[in-house]
DNA sequence: TCAATCACG
DNA sequence: ACGTACGTGATTGAG
């Protein structure tokens, strides 16, 4: 039998802080009430329960652990406003035959633990409803829980289970409870160990297991030392945060799951109180004489199956989305789950006949790369195509992306997956067409997302031992120079902390403070650069510095992401970026050292595989190129044209002197005023960047714009059509939203200005390199090629090719490079190669 | 969780 | 008088 038992307290709260106000009209409030009615109508829909037992704590509360109950003492109390619809509530339920239980001296999640071990015991199956996350500790094979969850305004039930725990805390259901007791729950009182959060709690249970087996193995050198300080610190906390959050199975009630089933009642009387508090349709709901809970069980049924009134149109497509173990497929009218490694997902996603939405294209590539499937007829991503509509957003969640789309529809919002999935695709659809993104969705992200996917799954290879001997190197260097500092300061002190730090330079050795940040002294390395002429600790720090950021990020960083295979695997985003650049991160492959000599060197430990080259290929002056085509500018236009070096014409032209004349520091000068001019530029930052005062900047700036006066036209017509349009688009129609350019704060509007100014450009620029994949990709593929596209860097992609594909791939890359876009000038790419990343750099 | 710092284009 | 260039991600310490 399925007993379905409901947290009547924890149900009713979320219910009530769910649902916005809703009063009858003589006041009395009742969306508390409202809620919990639909929330228990849906999970007998769902479950098919044979019986229901509804568990409410006792109004004079006490404690589980009477002598620890000040840890409990301050819990929030019920605003009247609900405390008021409690026992309405409760008589409601009564009329309707439902059967509740509570017991003096015991919370209402204790009821629902002894319920849930007693239907264990018997062979029975239970499920828990509650929002509170606490009982997740008493999910078996044979308990689910059904969380009731909050997001948005709008409450989703989603179902528990084992693996479901296991997916969202990386942890057994067993281990829960020491999770707790180690990062505490502020909102229980649960104080657990200071300073130990949830990342640092699931490491260590995911090491050791059990709070026991993690004391027991207390020094063990996998416990950083300021860890194992607090937990030794807190050791009589933790164990007593474990007896707090451990529910209790044996309260005394009735745990016959027989006398759960629902009664009689007196539909009579529920239908009065209902129609009392003016809840009309759901008075027909429940008190009509269709009884749900009373039909037949035994058919399989799951949560995700919903049938839907007709909100889109009728598609023949399903949309694809993949969670945690199965794949699931949305149709129009219901939700199918495939497990992964079924025959029928993989048909199915074979036959070209039939056409697919992906929710997330790119993890849809990467399944199959995985199992050697190859998909056909993917003709539209959900999550590319939001990102695409607005790549402003935060989340491409499907709920949230419902809601913020369906807002500005005005369709409603409705309480299941499959109608989310639908009117998502519908609304997403019709934006892109509307805003002529078609190409860009279509030709240039969604064959991306294969491209990127195909990176993911290849990687890129290191060698190990190199990195990690360059790490020793390092930590030596980092000793020598932490105890110079300290010798020359006269004391110790943590000098990772720029609170610490601050307080060593300027108040010991009292140098002169420039005070900067927020928080304190400013310690950063161009302050630093300011001080080195009053004491030679500013050198050593200086180089501290960078040797402690070398080893922490990029060796001890990066030695945690290579692979057993020796190959380092990267996440390419395709949707974090507001300008349409991917992003690569866990590891952020696009900012491996290149700018000084020591990091650089780094880059020889990223190699080609066996039998392989690596080959470079980078866009030269992209982004000058692009802007010299989008304003026209004559001058601009024909120093690319005549491939003159465009930083020393840049100086030759604004200060009037023959090119030969151009020294390097005024080549310098020119191209911090190109770099500038790219992200609207300010003389405050450029005086800074080269040394220059504010007034030469200024002067340098003002004599650009008028020698570059296409430009300057340039600046102001995209900062004049963000202002009235409130949006900027890129040569292929990626568009962005700048709600900074109107708002009343100048400086936030000189921000949005400045994002109106380079967004077209550097969104341009990240356009044509992602064709540029796209054709390299397929070319490829096409001729039947091994050489692999490895890694991109925003200007750069990286290949690693077969030494006797060396010369055909470098030729692939450099022409589909160039050719990627047909500008007023031409692109320009060089190819480098060498059998590591320093090296092929050139 | 935020702020500071610093790595890249 | 005030703040001060565009776009990212990782690590560290501190509240």
């Amino acid at each position: 039998m399925k007993l379905l038992a409901i947290d009547g307290n924890s149900i009713l709260n979320r219910a009530f802080f769910g649902i916005k106000v809703l009063t009858t009209k003589d006041g009395q409030y009742t969306n508390g009430i409202y809620g919990f009615l639909n929330i228990l109508h849906k999970l007998e829909a769902d479950i098919q329960p044979d019986a229901v037992a509804v568990a409410f704590d006792m109004k004079a509360k006490t404690f589980r652990h009477e002598m620890y109950s000040e840890y409990k003492g301050n819990r929030k109390g019920m605003p009247e406003e609900l405390a008021s619809q409690m026992p309405v509530l409760k008589d409601i339920l009564a009329s309707l035959g439902y059967v509740m239980v509570s017991q003096e001296g015991w919370e209402a999640d204790d009821i629902l633990g002894t319920l849930a071990k007693a239907a264990t015991d018997n062979g029975h199956q239970c499920f828990i409803a509650t929002g509170d996350r606490d009982s997740l500790q008493l999910v078996n094979d044979s308990v689910n829980v059904v969380l009731a969850t909050t997001s948005m305004g709008k409450s989703r039930n989603v179902l528990m289970d084992k693996e479901a725990v296991r997916e969202k805390y990386s942890l057994d259901v067993s281990q829960l409870i020491d999770l707790k007791a180690l990062m505490g729950d502020t909102s229980d009182n649960i104080p657990g160990v200071k300073g130990v959060g949830e990342k640092t709690a699931v490491s260590l249970l995911q090491k050791f297991g059990t709070l026991d087996a993690i004391y027991e193995n207390i020094e063990d050198a996998f416990i950083k030392k300021g860890v194992r300080e607090k937990l030794k610190n807190d050791k009589e906390m933790a164990y007593l945060s474990k007896q707090l959050g451990t529910i209790s199975q044996n309260a005394p009630v009735d745990t016959d799951i027989c006398h759960y089933t629902r009664q009689r009642g007196d539909m009579a009387k529920a239908r009065e109180i209902l129609t009392g508090l003016e809840m009309y349709t759901m008075a027909d709901k429940l008190c009509g004489e269709a009884q749900l809970s009373f039909e037949s069980v035994g058919e399989e049924t799951t949560l995700e199956t919903v049938e839907i009134t007709d909100y889109s149109a009728t598609l023949n497509p399903a949309i694809i989305y993949f969670s945690g173990d199965d794949a699931i497929l949305v149709w129009d009218k219901k939700v199918e789950r495939l497990p992964l490694d079924s025959l029928e997902l993989r048909t199915y996603l074979e036959d070209a006949t039939k056409e697919k939405i992906a929710y997330d294209s790119k993890a849809l590539y990467k399944f199959c790369f995985a199992r050697g499937i190859e998909p056909e007829n993917i003709s539209f991503c959900l999550k590319l195509a939001a990102y695409i509509v607005n790549p402003l957003a935060n989340s491409y969640d499907m709920d949230v992306m419902h809601m913020s789309l369906s807002a500005e529809k005005a369709f409603e919002c409705v309480d299941s997956f499959a109608p989310y999935a639908h009117n998502c695709y519908t609304i997403l659809k019709d934006n892109i067409e509307k805003d002529n993104q078609h190409a860009l969705l279509h030709e240039i992200e969604m064959p991306l997302a294969e491209v990127l996917a195909n990176m993911e799954y290849r990687g890129f290879a290191v060698d190990k031992q190199g990195i990690i001997d360059f790490g020793v190197k390092l930590k030596q260097q980092i000793e020598k120079d932490q105890n110079l500092i300290y010798d020359m300061v006269g004391e110790k002190f943590n000098l990772n902390s720029p609170k610490q730090l601050g307080h060593a330079l300027f108040e010991v050795l009292g140098l002169p403070a420039g005070k900067k940040t927020k928080t304190g002294y400013s310690t950063n390395a161009e302050t630093l650069e300011g001080l080195r002429k009053y004491h030679p600790v500013i050198d050593v720090i200086l180089n501290y510095r960078t040797y402690q950021k070398l080893n922490s990020t990029y060796v001890e960083g990066l030695i945690d992401k290579i692979a057993p295979d020796g190959r380092i695997y990267s996440t390419f985003n395709q949707t974090e970026t507001r300008t349409g650049r991917i992003s690569s991160s866990e590891p952020n492959m696009q900012n491996i050292p290149v700018r000084t000599e020591l990091g650089s060197e780094l880059r020889k430990f990223f190699v080609a595989k066996e039998g392989h080259t690596l080959l470079d290929a980078d866009y030269s002056q992209i982004e000058l190129r692009i802007l010299a085509h989008i304003s026209g500018d004559k001058v601009m236009r024909d120093a690319f044209l005549n491939g003159e070096d465009i930083h020393a014409r840049t100086a030759s032209q604004v200060l009037k002197l023959p090119i030969e004349m151009v020294t390097p520091q005024l080549r310098s000068r020119a191209k911090a005023v190109n770099f500038g001019i790219v992200y609207g530029i300010g003389a405050f930052s450029l005086s800074k960047d080269t040394g220059m005062t504010v007034k030469e900047a200024d002067a340098f700036i003002k004599d650009y714009l008028h020698n570059f006066s296409g430009v300057a036209e340039y600046m102001n017509s995209i900062t004049r059509f963000a202002k009235e349009h409130g949006y900027v688009t890129t040569l292929y129609n990626r568009k962005r939203i700048l709600p900074e350019i109107n708002n009343s704060n100048k400086n936030v509007q000189a921000l949005g200005a400045r994002m109106a100014m380079n967004t077209p450009i550097q969104g341009t620029s990240a356009d044509i390199i992602k064709i540029a994949m796209v054709r390299v990709y397929n070319r490829l593929k096409a001729e039947n090629m091994k050489s692999q596209l490895v890694l991109q860097v925003h200007d750069e992609l990286i290949v690693e090719a077969p030494f006797d594909e060396v010369e055909k791939a470098s030729r692939i890359l450099s022409e589909e490079m160039q050719n990627a876009a047909q500008l007023s000038i031409p692109l320009k790419a060089d190819v480098n190669s060498g059998k590591n990343w320093y090296i092929a750099k050139g």
